[in-house]
DNA sequence: TCAGCCCCCAGTGTATACAAAACTAATAAC
DNA sequence: GTTATTAGTTTTGTATACACTGGGGGCTGA
């Protein structure tokens, strides 16, 4: 693996997790160090993360994490929204049937693992990521898939800001649940409703996990 | 200027206007000669470039301007019919209505422009920019922007495959008048329906003068 | 003659040294 | 007291040298 991967690799996941929040300067030759690679691919996978928009030039301070505040978020679903509606369009229009069968299946079963602790609440996450991965497959259209890669880098972002409400969790199983079954039935209309409606919901729930966060932040 | 943006911009005007053929290798020493930079900032340029999807890394021949074939034309309105889709519901909710309702008085006049030879051409060229730049700020959503602009630049390239035919040119002022004076009357559904018929027609021009190109190539 | 292997070299990937720019802070002038 | 200017220091931007890898071509042996 080129050090400039490694580098990207390790700072992306440090960015999404939180471990470098946002705001926070990146200073090449901390970060150089800190990663164990020199400053040349260092400041190739700080080029690539500018261009993922998860750090920027902030005048004065060089290089930060980019914040994500409220307005963030609701402008992340303006483009989350058509992105996602289209793909489930596509993946109704060529999804391979078996597979989304299989995978409708196991969310039928979600709930069991939502209830089943941090092990459940990981498979479940591992489920939805399979789910994207099926539906990227199924899209076949490169640009698409890109633009859509790039949206979850940064709904991971906010997912970890959003408190782990299993109420929540099930509610947006079902919903991914009748997404998945127009796709298996080859509905691309109900596909695109469906997930309209799991987009609203979900922009909902982030906006007010964000909101609460935001007054525990200030109590704190 | 840095001497990578300085790259970046070449290397990005060259494959867009045609002048980095599809396919064409890009070897790291011969480019920076080129363009008069060291090999550092032609790669931060370069690996830009990857990220935009306009080069890749092919096996064996190191990084190649991509290819726009028939089915990427079609991938890419896939990506491009959702989004421009949005971008103009949100201008109609948003969009500054003065500026808009200029921008349809200009349009009105398109004919003029388009009948005006090379000039003509050029300038309604640049209003259809001004088109654009006002709609990424009626929409303010930064995510939709910088996936509007990843957008367009592949458009661009396509849009030079296309031969310029002035009945289709005036075609697509039509039907881009809709749409503005959609979002001059805060109509988002009825910009959504105009932008979708604007693209249908657009991808169908696209397809069309890519195919007699391909026709033309093989003649010649 | 053809297959397989090895060597060489072109080209990429990384480190480091050097140049330039920008920020800080201090001092001086108004 | 405030502001402007400048020197110093830190940090970024660029060039270059070195290391490494992968591929092509040629040579040898069957």
């Amino acid at each position: 693996m080129r050090a400039s991967d490694k580098a990207y690799q390790a700072l992306l996941e440090d960015i999404v997790d939180g471990t470098l929040a946002p705001g926070t300067a990146l200073a090449e030759v901390e970060q150089a160090e800190r990663l164990g690679v020199s400053r040349t691919p260092l400041r190739e996978a700080l080029s690539q993360l500018r261009k993922d928009g998860l750090i920027q030039q902030t005048r004065g301070r060089g290089l930060t994490v980019t914040d994500v505040s409220l307005d963030d978020i609701v402008e992340l679903y303006e483009l989350r929204q058509p992105l996602e509606q289209q793909a489930a369009k596509l993946a109704a229009n060529r999804g391979d049937i078996q597979v989304f069968a299989q995978l409708a299946e196991e969310f039928q079963n979600a709930d069991r693992l939502i209830e089943g602790g941090d092990a459940g609440i990981k498979a479940y996450y591992n489920l939805n990521e399979r789910l994207d991965k099926a539906i990227e497959e199924a899209i076949s259209s490169a640009y698409l898939v890109s633009a859509l890669k790039s949206l979850h880098l940064h709904l991971a972002r906010i997912r970890r800001l959003s408190r782990r409400d299993p109420q929540r969790l099930k509610a947006a199983a079902i919903e991914t649940l009748v997404i998945i079954e127009a796709i298996v039935d080859r509905n691309p209309e109900l596909a695109a409703s469906a997930t309209q409606v799991h987009m609203q919901q979900s922009l909902r729930n982030a906006l007010e996990a964000a909101r609460s966060r935001e007054v525990t932040q200030r109590v704190s």
